[in-house]
RNA sequence: GGGACCGUAGCUCAGCUGGAUAGAGCAUCUGCCUUCUAAGCAGAGGGUCGCAGGUUCGAGUCCUGCCGGUCCUACCA
């Protein structure tokens, strides 16, 4: 609703200024820094200060006077040294927001497609996984909500080195059979078993350098299907996916779709782009220097700085002179199926049926077990893959992959949405008896290690946000059924999770720090949780004393609204609440999921204040009580869809 | 060597395409539970926005240089 009002203003303004001084530039309308200056603000008349040869202020004034009555805004005047600043006409915005059924967004057309979690199949998931899969999925409901048609892909890489280390770790140091894992994978916390296992081979070839060579036999055997090797490597990595699945299903995450690395080889995804790229000269073969024998694309390509003496040493191998192709040559086959200009498809198989309805599907090689009735897969027409930031340089040789073979539009629709990594604080390793360095005590953060089996894992912090969460929740409300209490408690978890990994804007390390992240106060889920929990109270207790909530478009008008939302902390509130939409487009516009989140605590932070000042049931004066009611009623409406829509986080009955 | 990012309160972080007196949370201190639940609210202290120049009506934000830190720059992913 407030975006209507800014562009309201906007394009007035545009029209006057063409008009009055025939210049045509573009008006930026902002919101005043303090909120007794009004509502927009608009500093136009300094832009044009220099063209017009007047002082700002003047200009300022001029425009006042000649602009024509903008509907919704009550007033304009010129503040400071030639600010514009608007007034919105509270009863009638407020009568707007009151007539306006919560329409759903027109659908756009095309389709985006988000890939995130990618978690390579071999162990358990850590926070660094979870930032990930909490970024991917908030944004993927940000577009949801705001129309977009979204496929939620989930990349396995089931045949790559960490599978066959921990391939390795069965086979050679534990000796077990196919048989014998099979058991192992069927108990609970399987994942858990190989972090421990893949920690143990990694420090294993640390001691003997030697056994590498099992790591290269296990890679080459699980690449073509192979033997006992080939077998433990699919069912280990297998299991881990469905693990992987149930933890993120803790936190609201699900899936549309998991292509999988075997499948990419065995249906030959890579032969086909190769011929492309050969065909197209996007890539060339080497035939001396350092890299003799591959097949490389120029550096030219994805390096603005490479110059003219750039040779063949600044390009990156796409094919080992061995034959072989590396990870970034199939993710260019990959993203090029993503936009549907592979001219290739998988096969698909349902993998999981979430507990709401939602089918997981993956995909298949093996054409028998395929089936088709179902979902379109791939053929996007923006393509989002979330991943760490460290790998940016090899997402750029992706898009200019695609660039070379002429995809210009896909490779401008293809974005790195890319986050830093979640390092863990000094205090917190101390806590989890991770061994410090010296050198790393002094630093702010220390990196995990999944090789080293370092780290904070996904079900561990998961499990302890809510043993917290329930001792609060049994100290506040005893009397509640056990289960009862348990799934509150569980909602609580999952906001403060959520919450914590969302806060930091995406290019900002985390040092995740337990203390921190266990907190429930301040700017933090639980926070914002509450604030919504206490108008649901208020409504309930309304009903509970016996009262009806009034069917407030019949009983309130623009003038009653007018006469209350005068009234500067109402108005404000209702303001806030008013702003989930603009919230949206803002973060959406800089893919910044934080900014989403911050919003969300600064509408609690608006609610909390108000519930403190302002008891709606004792309130005497009807008219004004009908308001506050119907505000309280707003506000609840705009936060549960801010939390439970956009942000995944649940809103719990009662706290 | 080349590229990217970062440096804002004691700590952890926001600060939208340059705009009005630089904001939150935590921590510290002071108040507020007989009220729709205190997981809350009100208030206080705490800043040469790394340093130095520049651009202009205006710079935390843009440009240059320097200082400090991180990551990338594999025939690993």
């Amino acid at each position: 609703m407030f975006h209507l009002a800014e562009q309201r203003l906007r394009e007035a303004l545009t029209t006057l200024l063409k008009e009055r001084y025939g210049v045509d530039i573009p008006v930026v309308i902002e919101q005043p820094k303090q909120s007794d200056l009004g509502e927009l603000a608009a500093p136009v008349a300094f832009a044009l200060a220099r063209q017009l040869k007047k002082a700002p202020k003047v200009i300022a004034a001029e425009i006042v006077a000649a602009l024509p009555p903008v509907p919704g805004i009550a007033s304009l005047e010129v503040a400071g040294n030639g600010f514009l600043n608007a007034r919105l006409d509270r009863g009638a915005y407020g009568a707007l927001l009151l007539a306006a059924a919560s329409q759903a967004p027109a659908t756009l057309p095309g389709k985006t497609i988000v890939e995130h979690t990618n978690i390579n199949p071999n162990k358990a998931a850590h926070i660094g996984h979870l930032r990930n899969s909490v970024l991917g999925d908030t944004f993927v409901r940000m577009l949801r909500a705001s129309g977009r048609t979204v496929e939620v892909q989930n990349y396995i890489d089931n045949t790559g080195v960490q599978v066959a280390d921990v391939v390795v770790g069965f086979h050679h140091l534990e000796k077990k059979s196919v048989d014998e894992v099979r058991a192992l994978l069927a108990a609970p916390r399987f994942d858990y078993y190989c972090w421990d296992l893949y920690a143990r081979t990694s420090a294993y070839y640390a001691d003997h350098p030697e056994a590498i060579q099992w790591r290269r036999d296990a890679l080459h055997a699980i690449e073509h299907g192979e033997g006992v090797i080939a077998e433990l490597g699919h069912l280990i990595a297998d299991a881990i996916v469905e693990c992987h699945l149930t933890t993120m299903w803790r936190l609201g995450i699900s899936y549309d779709v998991l292509p999988r690395e075997s499948e990419i080889l065995h249906l030959q995804f890579w032969a086909t782009a190769f011929e492309q790229l050969k065909q197209r000269k996007a890539i060339y073969f080497v035939e001396e220097g350092k890299n003799k024998g591959c097949w490389v694309m120029a550096a030219t390509h994805f390096r603005d700085s490479a110059g003219e003496d750039s040779g063949d040493d600044d390009a990156k191998v796409i094919v080992r002179s061995n034959g072989t192709v590396t990870y970034v040559g199939k993710d260019i086959a990959y993203q090029m199926w993503k936009f549907g200009i592979l001219g290739k498809d998988f096969h698909y198989t349902p993998l999981r049926t979430y507990p709401d309805g939602h089918v997981a599907w993956v995909a298949t090689a093996d054409e028998s077990e395929a089936v088709t009735n179902r979902p379109a897969f791939g053929g996007g027409t923006e393509v989002y893959n979330v991943i760490d930031s460290r790998q940016s340089y090899l997402q750029d040789v992706v898009v200019a992959g695609l660039r070379a073979l002429g995809y210009e539009q896909q490779a401008d629709h293809s974005i790195h949405f890319s986050y830093e990594m979640v390092a863990l604080s000094p205090r917190t390793c101390v806590e989890l008896d991770i061994p410090l360095s010296e050198e790393d005590k002094k630093k702010s953060y220390v990196e995990v290690s999944g090789r080293k089996g370092l780290g904070v894992k996904a079900d561990d912090l998961i499990d302890k946000l809510i043993e917290k969460a329930q001792v609060e929740v049994d100290a506040r409300h005893a009397e509640k059924p056990e289960a009862e209490r348990k799934r509150v408690a569980t909602q609580i978890a999952i906001g403060a999770l959520r919450y914590f990994l969302l806060k930091f804007t995406r290019n900002t390390v985390i040092a995740f720090d337990l203390q921190e992240a266990l907190s429930f106060e301040g700017e933090t889920g639980p926070y914002i949780q509450y604030a919504a929990v206490r108008a649901g109270k208020i409504l309930a207790k309304l009903v509970e004393r016996g009262e009806q909530i009034p069917e407030f478009t019949e009983v309130l008008d623009a003038e009653k609204m007018a006469r209350q939302l005068s009234s500067e902390p109402f108005w404000q509130l209702l303001l806030a609440a008013s702003k989930s939409g603009s919230a949206l487009n803002a973060a959406l516009s800089s893919g910044e999921p934080a900014a989403m989140a911050r919003y969300a605590f600064q509408l609690a932070q608006a609610f909390n204040t108000f519930y403190q000042d302002y008891p709606i049931l004792p309130e005497k004066d009807p008219e004004k009580r009908t308001v506050l009611l119907w505000l309280a009623v707003f506000f609840q409406k705009q936060l549960h869809h801010t939390l439970q829509n956009v942000l995944g986080i649940p809103v719990p009955e009662y706290m």
